[in-house]
DNA sequence: CGGATCGTTGATCAACTTCAACGGTCGTGG
DNA sequence: CCACGACCGTTGAAGTTGATCAACGATCCG
């Protein structure tokens, strides 16, 4: 976290533990699930070591990944947390991970204790949200064969790591053709 | 700007000249364009009046837009403006519109001066990555007709004001497919 | 060893695209 | 003010991508 919030912000190193105190540690085992669907969205989640995901359960009963978090990244379902409303996703550990967790009101303290942390997460959504338009040039420009090969080029820390289902689901097709994608390279 | 500043954030209307000062304010004929593909992008975009959407020339040469701005809206490569590099898209005035243009510089001096914005374009960017994390749930869950469908009862007003390839684009069908739903539902 | 979990394969089928041609409307210049 | 052209939406036929379903294999873990 350190180290991660240097890169985007400066800050006194006498203040990091205060700051580290806003924020609870959590260790998740592999598919526990930290955010739920129906209920308030009152907390932040930042990916120490591991990898979580967030999902929906679609129409037709399978889910649906919108958003991986790997090290060094945030994630929540960052509308219903800013609305303080319910949320449609959940959140769940693909591996086992270790999470600093904070909530909606230690968040807006925190905010007012150092306000360095209003300038860190407005780069941090700013690159978020940049590279959200940047995907959508992806699924609109390419065929479903080429998002996945694209994919799995660009990022292939993430395709060993994941399973595959995940990533069909998070790219938007289904893991039986990801498989005949597969055969079809292999050959 | 004033009353959409107010919104979000709270500060001294006696300050709100000097706020401006560090914007450009832009008259845009329908059809003209702000924001183009291989040039450094060092311009973000608030939309007082009008319409602006930004898209890329796709492989096939068709046009495919990612974001629209209506009033009230930001608009900018959010990516490739936090990293000041060349951006692939284009931002084009979908009608006659009164802008807000700032620089990168003036953007970071503005910030400097005014650590308000911090607080306020966290919050801007906040949501619209969660407004961009919920549009991937309608993409990944409904079919194109269906996507449609939800598109123009939600948002009544986009479908007036927009031509409907522009909207095609946006949702990633093609105008053709959509006439063709249009008819289904008028029978 | 046994069961759940994940990936594979192939057949069938629907959703959606592509292409080509037509028609209506708006705005601009003569 | 009319006429022309550009622009946009529509229609229908043909073609393709990618989903669905069901069954089988492999692997991992308790």
């Amino acid at each position: 976290m350190h180290g991660h919030l240097k890169k985007y912000v400066s800050f006194e190193d006498s203040d990091f533990s205060q700051m580290l105190s806003y924020f609870d540690e959590l260790d998740l085992k592999k598919k526990a699930i930290v955010m739920k669907a129906g209920n308030l969205c009152n907390h932040n989640y930042f990916v120490m070591d591991g990898c979580l995901h967030m999902y929906f359960n679609s129409e037709k009963g399978t889910e649906r990944t919108v958003q991986f978090a790997l090290e060094g990244w945030w994630i929540s379902d960052f509308l219903a947390y800013h609305n303080q409303t319910n949320t449609d996703f959940n959140i769940q550990a693909v591996e086992n991970t270790k999470v600093l967790a904070i909530s909606y009101e230690k968040q807006e303290q925190l905010h007012h204790e150092f306000p360095i942390f209003e300038r860190y997460f407005r780069t941090i959504h700013q690159i978020g949200y940049g590279a959200s338009l940047n995907k959508m040039k992806y699924l609109h420009d390419l065929s479903k064969e080429d998002i996945y090969l694209h994919f799995t080029e660009h990022f292939p820390e993430f395709a060993q790591r994941v399973p595959q289902y995940l990533i069909a689901s998070f790219l938007g097709l289904t893991p039986e053709y990801v498989s005949e994608i597969r055969a079809k390279k292999r050959s």
